[in-house]
DNA sequence: CGTGCTTTTGAATAGTATCAAGGCCGGTGG
DNA sequence: CCACCGGCCTTGATACTATTCAAAAGCACG
């Protein structure tokens, strides 16, 4: 249960300072000043997720934006019949909840992919620092920027991708996103062919058809949900008439 | 005509200052102290563009931000074997070109769909505006969430729908965004049948299919690229089931 | 009044989703 | 330890949807 895990690191909080967090890539350490990075420390709230639990639900009231400290989450939005549909895919230092921002409730939920730590800063807290903080609000502005072309571009290229396409463009995403094992390669994520599907718009079936094809070509190699991409040329090489731009996708 | 409006205003620059601009959904003017809105006025350009000019084409290195004084645009993204997607329709008050922010080159190109006057802010300009205004990067950063909330909704329908229900979206959008026409009630844009598959990811003769069928069902009228809903309320129970949020999308 | 472009419709084909069945694996309880 | 159960993965057959190709009709424009 949640409680146990959360038993086992009472002391996480007041363990690691903002100022000595170990994320470089979160926002607020970034690119609020030492004096904000005091208060914000003291502001935020840290705690546990063990895997498979909400952060928060799609049609919750907002409360504010939560950072991952270390850890892997799906945030997803349900569909039709009970499908659900993944938007988006985040992990050590990406921000969580910022659609939200400005809206009345959460148009997303968020579920933990592994056991993940995160920090939570309310909406109070968040605005206090965009008023102090200017390089913050530019920063994040900057942020939504980037996201939004990267948003864009994904609807482009699924509107016109085969099912084929759009499964070798979710591998190169998860590469890209999580990384590969450093020992055997691996992918550094295991999506159950189910999830996949929810990436990709499409069923489990679907998903196990392709990865058999992809494995009998040799572009991948499989073991139970370990993916391992044997070629990711050639990978690209499947979704490279769609000229997408590599930077904006991966 | 097109020639005509262009004739009646040549002067419209001189004329107008950005704090009498009839255009009450310009974020400069909204949100600008009017010291800024002086010195915006100022360094703006103010340009007119005939039906089916392009604003800025995909790959331009990015100069700045553009503002729709008056007038429709389409922004597109070029797919596969000159295929093109439209990524989204603008129209007064809207922003252009803001994806390219913290960019390179812009992503999508922006096309007229009727003539239209558009006011243009360079980097430089906008950047100044970002620092000594915090309430307007306050809220374009609200502005880009609010975008990218709408566009990752929309990703989410897309993957699932049918092409009868994208289309059903889409029309829904149309009014929207354009509103309808007070004489007829038809929609305030003429786009053609190529244009919609654009917008929905097929093709040309799908969209006509659909439509005939949505007439034959009495749901639309057309005359040509002029469309008419005649119960949006029924367009819309055909893609209720896939519990979208009408205040997010419409 | 042609010419070229858009729209419409039909027929054949390809791509996906759905349904169904069997295999594999890990966990549980006898 | 082994049998059983349930969930996930795989594969095949079938039905459906959407794309492509083709051709005719309608329309705008010079």
């Amino acid at each position: 249960m949640a409680t146990n895990s959360n038993m086992a690191n009472p002391y996480r909080k007041s363990d690691v300072h903002c100022m000595d967090c170990s994320n470089q890539l979160c926002f607020v350490q970034q690119f609020c000043s030492p004096t904000w990075l005091g208060i914000i420390n003291e502001c935020r709230n840290y705690s546990f997720f063990r895997k498979g639990e909400y952060i928060f639900h799609e049609g919750d009231r907002i409360f504010g934006l939560y950072f991952i400290q270390q850890g892997k989450v799906k945030v997803v939005s349900a569909g039709l019949n009970d499908r659900m549909h993944i938007v988006r895919l985040a992990t050590d230092g990406h921000i969580l909840g910022h659609r939200g921002l400005g809206a009345e409730t959460y148009p997303v939920g968020a579920v933990t992919l592994e056991d993940s730590w995160v920090c939570f800063l309310d909406n109070a807290s968040i605005n206090d620092a965009f008023i102090n903080n200017p390089k913050f609000t530019y920063e994040l502005m900057m942020f939504y920027s980037a996201e939004l072309r990267k948003t864009e571009m994904r609807l482009r290229y699924l509107a016109h991708m085969t099912m084929r396409e759009k499964i070798a463009e979710c591998l190169l995403c998860l590469k890209k996103i999580f990384g590969e094992n450093k020992e055997d390669g691996s992918l550094n994520v295991a999506l159950s062919r189910q999830e996949i599907a929810d990436l990709t718009g499409t069923n489990a079936e679907q998903v196990s058809r392709e990865l058999t094809c992809f494995e009998n070509e040799g572009l991948i190699a499989k073991d139970g949900k370990r993916i391992k991409l044997l070629d990711s040329n050639a990978i690209f090489e499947i979704i490279a008439c769609h000229k997408l731009n590599k930077e904006l996708v991966f």
